[in-house]
DNA sequence: TTGGGG
């Protein structure tokens, strides 16, 4: 008899409406949440699943074992999972399933694309059996035509981030890397630019605690970044250590995913996303629509002139540079980077956050020869360029005073000054967007990339 | 029982 009433799998749309009952439902998994200890010592997981009866917003599972080996280890969103004697509750007026560590059995199947019915977990209780593949098959079938119809209102795009906030993300993962040992980094990208921060720090950090070019440790390598897309920031994520064990195999380079709760922060006013205990995964197709759009976005960027510059520099950068050469074509920094020929030139709409040396009367040498060094970024990445000789000369219309200089600093740095022209303490630094002519070269002849620097040229400060 | 959201 036992066996038979395990064969009364509820459609979830009929499970629903026996609360407080024991039965056995099956479904995909649209969404799942990481591993946590209860504060009964136990372990639980929330999951949320579908069927053709309940497609939308899902029914929440949560499941409870004596520890977390016991818990289903779910390869990938999409997939199956059977959940047997499993108590029906209500919470706060919304239904879910209960999974009894005493009780209730399960086991997870491949998804749509799986080909056997071969269970990759099952739990201690769990029976297989000859009935279940007519389930799995008819859930398989009935994905592939599905479509997750949920709008994008839940979801931000990486240009409306704030700092401090959680947010919902659907974005490409472009690339995962082990940036120190045991602490790991995705990189992610959805084609839109994240807004520019205010730089808080001082600057004369740039003497001893520079800016730094990137978050990671060591500079990705040219093969990596080649292999980015040029527009659109790729948002660091780092991937809080309770998690990393929980979380690494889930995630694989060139796939998107839905991440539900990122926390979003800033530093050294670059941006980035922590993975967190609280960091949910949620079912995405190759056919959704918010991945539709961000290829949408991208594709439309790359065919237009002005693509490459800025979302947030628009309609034009502030008119504080002149260019000499208007018709070299728009270049983002990443392009700058990954470009194939070491000696180029590019035309680009960055923001100069910071400087080095920083004191006017210290921009030349003392041989009055110009040579300073500025960190440049857009929203792709950020480099150092050299403000050197006659291009220095060019860039600040000659040999000014200290003070008519230092006011230009002021300005090209975005540093907040008072009435009377003086600097106000501890203000952050809002630069603004300036279009300026950059050039590529190498200083080590059989060292041509390692050695590669770039140069403002062709650019003058005006004001 | 626990958690469910953050």
């Amino acid at each position: 008899m036992e066996d038979k009433d395990d064969y009364k799998f509820l459609k979830i749309r009929d499970a629903i409406a026996s609360i407080n009952q024991r039965l056995s439902i099956i479904g995909v998994i649209l969404e799942f949440g990481l591993p946590r200890k209860t504060k009964c010592s136990d372990c639980s997981c929330t999951l949320k699943i579908i069927d053709e009866s309940h497609q939308k917003p899902g029914i929440s599972v949560n499941v409870f074992t004596e520890n977390m080996d016991k818990l289903p280890h779910i390869a990938s969103t999409g997939d199956i999972i059977l959940l047997s004697h499993v108590m029906i509750k209500t919470h706060n007026g919304e239904v879910c399933v209960v999974y009894n560590k005493k009780f209730s059995s399960f086991a997870l199947y491949k998804g749509k694309h799986g080909e056997d019915f071969l269970p990759y977990q099952i739990s201690p209780r769990f029976c297989l059996r000859e009935q279940d593949k007519k389930f799995i098959a008819g859930l398989r079938k009935w994905m592939l035509e599905f479509k997750l119809d949920e709008g994008s209102s839940n979801f931000f795009m990486l240009r409306e981030i704030k700092e401090g906030v959680r947010v919902n993300l659907a974005c490409k993962l472009l690339h995962i890397w082990e940036i120190a040992q045991d602490e790991w980094m995705a990189f992610v990208w959805d084609g839109t630019d994240t807004p520019p921060t205010s730089i808080c720090t001082k600057l004369e950090d740039e003497m001893y605690n520079q800016l730094p070019l990137h978050l990671e440790p060591l500079p990705l390598s040219r093969d990596i970044l080649r292999t980015f897309p040029v527009v659109g920031t790729i948002l660091r994520v780092i991937i809080d250590h309770s998690i990393q064990k929980h979380i690494l195999h889930l995630l694989k380079a060139d796939t998107w995913v839905k991440l539900l709760n990122v926390l979003c922060e800033v530093n050294g006013g670059l941006w980035y996303g922590v993975l967190t205990p609280f960091t949910k995964l949620r079912y995405m197709s190759n056919e959704d629509h918010l991945l539709k759009d961000c290829q949408r976005i991208y594709d439309a960027r790359l065919s237009l002139t002005l693509g490459r510059m800025p979302y947030w520099s628009f309609p034009r950068p502030s008119l504080i540079t002149e260019v000499c050469d208007e018709h070299t074509v728009f270049g983002t920094l990443i392009d700058v980077l990954t470009n194939s020929k070491v000696t180029n030139i590019f035309n680009c709409v960055v923001r100069v956050v910071a400087a080095f040396p920083w004191r006017a009367e210290d921009f030349c040498s003392p041989l009055g020869m110009y040579r300073m060094r500025l960190t440049l970024e857009d929203p792709t990445a950020r480099i150092h360029a050299f403000v050197y000789a006659d291009d220095g000369e060019k860039f600040f219309d000659g040999y000014p005073s200290v003070d008519i200089l230092t006011r230009k600093r002021n300005k090209l740095l975005g540093v907040a000054v008072s009435n009377d022209g003086k600097e106000i303490k501890n203000a952050h630094r809002n630069p603004p967007w300036m279009q300026c002519c950059l050039k590529s070269y190498r200083i080590v002849r059989n060292d041509i990339w390692g050695s590669r620097c770039y140069r403002i040229y062709g650019t003058k400060l005006l004001g």
